[in-house]
DNA sequence: TTGAAAGCGCTAACAA
DNA sequence: TTGTTAGCGCTTTCAA
């Protein structure tokens, strides 16, 4: 098990000093003379020395590593969150390890057993899946974006409900009469329903039919435009869809367009999310905007917060906004 | 620097037996009796005990840990890229320390510095910074997405030439008379130079004026609007646009449209990547579509057996196709 | 079938 | 200003 790299003992031979010196050297600490600064430097230059990062993590207890589980990586709004997160950490000397638990369970217990161990100083979480005891049964620093994960763990979230009310609202005031809404399969325990509760509860007070489609996040597009062709098969009616994310809204205008519909003179839609990426490419999209590198940046504070033992809030919601555009 | 955890010390003390006997047991080794197994399962499980996976690693020297240097996850190509590459590792038993540089050299220098020093045992890179010295200087097992880094670390890329010829023949072929391309700055060292190699060296073998507009990877989005419309005023005559990735086709299509040019009438837009996201949001966008999977698991297969010590093959050439839409 | 002891590469008391 | 020494928590050789 032994590998030939070069290690602070041979460079401490090299400069006739001892390992202490040239762990002193590396780190700057303490007291040391110009000659021995540089003697050292000259052996590791010589001896192209590398610090072993590995052992230097085992005596810190600390590993300067964030683990970041999230259901996956390639969607608008998760690239965006994760990217953020990415730049909030390392402004703080952070690095991040993947844990795109594909909405598998199996996957992001396979996950925690490692980064639980010792392998990160901290976590942010926003997977979907339920019941993972592990959280539970930790000291480990942990915050959450959009995910109730247990009672001492702090979240950070838009607020979900005033966006489903924006939305909703948004095309009640354009005159649509059969709005229907698209979001998961309820016993997710997504803060998704918090959308649908508020598209709910307006529809009631308005006395108009609430009709909740339910998606699956993880379907393939194919899957979805199945179902929102049925959606309007069963639906003809419909004059106003709010999607409870971006891309389904895309997909949705896509199968009403290929059936002659005219949008927003037939149909009106909107959307949720507001990532960058959907406004690049789909500037036209009325949405209901998270502030996504907002919610990135709190939760890195808060998380940092834990990491240095001091207390938290156990909520952060930020404000959601509407964006107009020409769906609706 | 002590931290009072749980350790194999620990459970070999509440099992009566030795620390080497916990061990076996926890990594299912050598011979044991059932009496023995049940024991130390119990000790295990009564103090909550977790394998320090520092203290493993520093051991095995090895990490299980693969880096990803890419410029961004916040971009469809890129997202589906890591995304595959994440998924590809993890039934290798990998996890991937992410390695976002921002197309900032300081930052990718800054990841490389503690990456190469036993941080992971391979490395997947596509960053865009050119002269980084540091890959040179190792032995770390690397394969590159995209991007020649050096003589012997081996680049898996689409044909990005083949994918050139098809974008401006494609325009050609519907009768566009004056062709615009736009690429990065060509001092950039990207693959993306071969799309512009090609689009020139058609254009000049039919005698038609190249024209290609310079626009920085990471330009805002205002700062592209801008440019694109400069193009427009530039050259009002433009009626083919070869775009060397989807979202700058995106937006260009966006400035054409807000002056008053219909698409495909009056301007027709090939574009370049092609990626998952991109064709759900955008399905009426004609394009070359890179074969974003498989060169994310051709690469991992490369890293497999540059980090077993097998020899590989220098480059992988993927094959490019034309993803027909209604834009060209 | 089990245990003692050495060591992975680094850092930091403590002593000189 | 520098060095000796004892770990950080784990795995494994070798001996019993």
């Amino acid at each position: 098990m032994k590998k030939q790299t070069v290690k602070l003992e041979d460079v401490a031979a090299a400069a006739g000093v001892s390992k202490t010196t040239v762990s002193r050297v590396l780190n700057n600490r303490g007291y040391l003379s110009q000659t021995t600064i540089k003697k050292v430097h000259q052996a590791m230059a010589e001896l192209h020395y590398r610090p072993n990062v590995i052992a230097r993590q085992l005596y810190q207890q600390r590993t300067n590593l964030v683990g970041l589980v999230f259901p996956t990586v390639d969607n608008p709004f998760f690239a965006q969150l994760e990217a953020q997160l990415d730049r909030e950490l390392y402004r703080r000397g952070y690095r991040v390890l993947m844990g795109n638990s594909q909405n598998n369970p199996q996957r992001e217990e396979a996950y925690l057993r490692q980064l639980l161990n010792g392998q990160v100083d901290g976590l942010i979480v926003g997977a979907h899946n339920e019941g993972i005891e592990q959280y539970r049964d930790t000291t480990l620093p942990i915050v959450s974006i959009e995910r109730w994960v247990s009672k001492d763990i702090p979240v950070v979230a838009a607020d979900n409900y005033a966006g489903g009310t924006l939305a909703t609202e948004r095309l009640l005031a354009a005159g649509c009469q059969h709005i229907i809404h698209t979001n998961y399969p309820h016993d997710l325990p997504s803060p998704n329903l918090e959308r649908r509760r508020a598209y709910e509860e307006l529809m009631r007070k308005y006395h108009r039919p609430a009709v909740t489609y339910e998606v699956n996040f993880d379907s393939s597009v194919e899957e979805k435009l199945v179902i929102f062709n049925q959606l309007f098969d069963k639906h003809p009616e419909v004059d106003g869809i709010f999607a409870d994310n971006d891309t389904n809204a895309s997909l949705i205008m896509r199968v009403a367009r290929e059936r002659g519909r005219q949008i927003p003179r037939d149909l009106r839609v909107v959307g949720f999310d507001g990532a960058n990426m959907t406004r690049t490419l789909l500037p036209e999209l009325t949405t209901i905007q998270q502030p996504i590198d907002q919610m990135a940046s709190t939760a890195v504070e808060l998380l940092q917060k834990r990491i240095t033992g001091k207390k938290t809030v156990g909520t952060v919601q930020l404000p959601v906004k509407l964006i107009a555009g020409t769906t609706a």
